[in-house]
DNA sequence: CTTGTATTTAGATATTTATCTAATTATCTT
DNA sequence: AAGATAATTAGATAAATATCTAAATACAAG
């Protein structure tokens, strides 16, 4: 689990609103869109490094692309935060 | 609670790390500079961000500034990655 | 097989960020 | 008060990042 890729996709708020999107359900990349004042091509940006840290899996479906949560990564995540609150006998060896 | 500030103080390694050597126990900066091979006035700009997150929090002592983990502040980022991971429900007001 | 729609990629740019060196502030010691 | 030590702030710079427009790719439908 690479945390660098991770914390890194978790620190813009544009990622985290797509996120919260994602939490009710898959949406195509085309009504993430219209939830955002930028470009498609800036969304897709983002796509990319959300992908990047495993947060988000895409499925194509036609001539659409459908992005849905990875719960799992975000989980981790959580997890990782956790391990910050004590015990570094439960440490895991991490590059981050 | 800023989560804009929070997931940015995250993101980057080097303040993750710091925040893994504060579990063991409070530390001044020196201590803490011993740890890394970049300068002191480096490590100021990452703590003034720590701090800005609250993630840490300082005490002087003498020549000495004692920093110390804020646990709560972890615990919250945690719970707003776990926010992300169900409920819209549970949904907090937020301008991250 | 051409046209239209959805999405991504390429390339450019402005902003942000991590880092450095040098200077400053704060405290301690003599 | 003067000098030494600890830490921060100021200012500069190189690298990373978010954004844009324009071009490319992928699929669907006539």
């Amino acid at each position: 689990m690479p945390a660098q890729h991770l914390f890194k996709a978790l620190a813009d708020p544009t990622r985290r609103e797509i996120l919260r999107l994602l939490r009710e359900g898959s949406l195509p990349a085309g009504d993430i869109a219209e939830h955002f004042p930028i470009t498609r091509a800036s969304l897709s940006h983002h796509f990319n490094l959300l992908k990047q840290a495993e947060l988000v899996r895409t499925e194509r479906r036609g001539q659409h692309i459908v992005y849905s949560l990875n719960t799992s990564v975000l989980e981790d995540a959580a997890g990782l935060l956790m391990e910050l609150l004590r015990p570094k006998s439960t440490e895991t060896t991490d590059e981050s």
